[in-house]
DNA sequence: TAAATCCTGTCA
DNA sequence: TGACAGGATTTA
């Protein structure tokens, strides 16, 4: 489900919840949402640890604990992680996967109907583990526009829709933002990055920000299942301008918004501005 | 660069 | 009933 924008809003909203608390047990339903260490060992290692700080790198989700671990957290298509306090645990809640209880008496609660989901409860030096060391830089921080433009050069035969969701080349774009960035600054999806004309990587870089910052400021899309940490849905899909809008009329010109596949993923856009 | 895979749910 | 889904990796 979950991208940079999504990612963000349940961050921040982890700041100020648990940044202080302490894990004191895990209850694994599911235990192939554990990608490492096994199962046993992460219950036993979780206990009494402290949740000093969270960040976020792309799409990943990182609880910096006492004693340097790092519980890495990656929702993929459908998981939530959300943050329930002593007297209002749901119960019997479907896909319920893994539940963090912490000190205060709130619990973390991950749930994920399709499974692909993964946390990992990691030492310094095993970020690979959970795939850290193969991300591209972080939209937001990672780089600058002219940074972005030379790594753009590098890849000059990739078409931009499917770069842009290479995780490796830059971290956090997904679908919806992919498509809606690429409408606002009125690209193309096919067209090869090195095929871009003189303006277009800078705009397209300034397009991507703006995008994101729109996104955590609206707290996020919920299309189907996304949930922020308090269970709450985000606002950004009452401006998605393209995804999801296949045969309606473009806001901007009018043009029928068409939808194509790419890389294996639908692809929304406007023939007219794009 | 595409397809298969990991899964379940929803919608046309 | 089949197509499709905010992701990412592996294999062909």
């Amino acid at each position: 489900m979950p991208e940079l924008p999504e990612v963000e809003v349940i961050r921040r909203e982890l700041c100020s919840l648990a940044v202080g608390d302490t894990m004191v047990n895990a209850e694994i339903n599911f235990s192939g949402s554990v990608g490492f260490p096994p199962v046993q060992d992460f219950r036993r290692h979780i206990k009494n640890l402290v949740i000093k700080d969270l960040s976020r790198k792309g799409k990943f989700l990182i609880f910096h604990l006492g004693g340097s671990f790092l519980l890495v957290v990656h929702l993929r298509m459908t998981g939530n992680l959300t943050y329930v306090s002593d007297n209002q645990k749901p119960s019997g809640q479907k896909h319920l996967h893994i539940v963090l209880f912490l000190r205060s008496g709130a619990a973390l609660y991950f749930s994920d109907p399709r499974k692909f989901g993964r946390l990992w409860l990691l030492k310094p030096g095993e970020e690979h583990i959970a795939g850290l060391d193969r991300l591209g830089p972080d939209w937001l921080y990672g780089v600058t526009a002219g940074q972005f433009k030379k790594r753009l050069a590098a890849r000059g035969n990739s078409r931009i829709k499917t770069l842009l969701l290479d995780q490796r080349f830059m971290a956090g774009l997904g679908n919806i933002y992919a498509d809606e960035s690429l409408k606002r600054a009125g690209i193309h999806p096919a067209v090869r990055a090195g095929s871009l004309k003189q303006t277009d990587p800078e705009r397209l870089f300034r397009a991507i920000q703006k995008t994101l910052a729109e996104g955590i400021k609206y707290g996020g899309t919920s299309f189907r299942d996304y949930l922020n940490a308090s269970g709450k849905p985000g606002g950004f899909q009452k401006r998605l301008l393209v995804y999801g809008r296949k045969g309606e009329h473009c806001e901007q010109c009018g043009s029928v918004i068409e939808r194509i596949v790419m890389g294996g993923r639908g692809t929304y856009y406007c023939p007219g501005c794009q």
